[in-house]
DNA sequence: GCTAATTAAGGTTAATTAAGGTGAATTTGT
DNA sequence: ACAAATTCACCTTAATTAACCTTAATTAGC
């Protein structure tokens, strides 16, 4: 069951509107006064909010702001019969995460209201610390301490080891090209006629032997792809 | 700086809109065909799809259900002249986290991609794409690893026979013509004369052999069409 | 309209060339 | 001096070209 905060002045359209919704089994607050929205989070917990924007005394991107402001997350759908772009522009400045125009079909609603809803079921709870230590398949790779571990093994990787490794990190499982890899190792591509690339990448995959889901694959013409299970 | 994957296929709009954003330094791939979406992944990170829905061959809509399930969320704006609602929520059901109706202002859409940034930011990292495992008759192909495997057997394909394949498979059961495969696997027809594709074909006719199903066809003077069962 | 000659497109196999792999030797940096 | 980085000489494999062959499409002659 999902919790809409729903702000409209316009008593007819909010009450249908309303009670559609509830048909869909929301729970549903209905709000006309701008000035009682920002009590109403102390008693009322939203997953969404629906805001119209003309309201007497507080404008809604005015109201936007504030519920932003307490809730850096907090979905918010600005439903208005403002359809210049500018207009647009200023709702998701204050804050929105969706911008629909008046007249508006309820079902559309239902739509963005259950995409917004989608899109916080992958949201954090909680925003990690940028943990260095990376998992290579069998392998942990500690970044900053230029280490890679498995079964209790420990093997230092030199600097040029650990730029070409963060580079295929970067690009795991996907395809990067050996200039590209050139470039943003030695800085430029006069390498490109040496064998300096080519040792570091069997070094790698000597320390990398371990796993064999693990794989440095060659593309001759175009360069490696990384993959790691 | 973000990359985009746009795909579009009146030129002229495309061009336009990518140069757009590329103005506001986003980094964009535009793609016409949306046989090669797919396979652009391999090669290209889009941190947000735009897609338009009416395009030859392939309907955004498919390619947004595809993408959807290879990349659990990453964000894809549809852009269409489909007005109706139906459609709209036939766009969201598809995979998409955006809906913009042509004809759009360009800042609308960039407001939009900027907010589905945005909305990103507190996403937790993206895991690991499925692999994407092909299956043709009796072999299947693993992408991802460049092989082709068959009751046990494995083969591994280099670049080039893989970006044949590739192409093929994109318009399996269809035909491609041969000047469009020259320049979407060696980015110019200059091979037109040579033999070089010819060499490939016959590898992979070779390689395929074990299923009778399977055939690639010559149409002299067009291209070539692949059979898969 | 039909068949035969012509020609252009593509097939095949092998040779060539270019890209990358490898292990050891050499150079560089501290 | 020592380890890391690079180069060297040689090896392996993929990509391309070459030479020649086959087939389909076009054209010429009847």
């Amino acid at each position: 069951m999902n919790n809409l905060l729903y702000i409209e002045d316009e008593p007819f359209l909010g009450k249908i509107v309303k009670e559609t919704l509830e048909s869909q089994s929301y729970q549903v607050l209905l709000i006309s006064d701008g000035a009682l929205v920002m009590d109403s989070f102390d008693s009322f917990t939203p997953d969404v909010c629906i805001l119209d924007v003309m309201l007497p005394n507080v404008d809604g991107f005015t109201l936007g702001t504030q519920i932003r402001e307490r809730f850096p997350r907090l979905p918010i759908i600005f439903v208005t019969a403002k359809i210049e772009t500018e207009d647009l522009i200023k709702g998701f400045e204050s804050g929105g995460t969706d911008y629909l125009r008046k007249p508006f079909s309820i079902k559309e609603l239902i739509v963005r209201i259950n995409n917004q809803l989608k899109i916080l079921q992958y949201a954090e709870p909680t925003p990690k610390p940028n943990s260095q230590e990376i998992k290579l398949g069998k392998y942990k790779y500690i970044k900053d301490k230029y280490e890679l571990l498995i079964n209790n093994k420990v093997r230092k990787l030199s600097y040029r080891e650990s730029e070409v490794l963060h580079i295929l990190i970067a690009h795991q499982n996907k395809t990067v090209d050996r200039k590209s890899l050139l470039m943003s190792v030695w800085g430029d591509d006069s390498f490109y006629n040496s064998r300096t690339l080519d040792v570091y990448i069997r070094k790698l995959r000597s320390y990398l032997m371990e796993d064999s889901g693990i794989e440095i694959i060659t593309l001759k013409g175009k360069g490696y792809h990384f993959i790691v299970p």
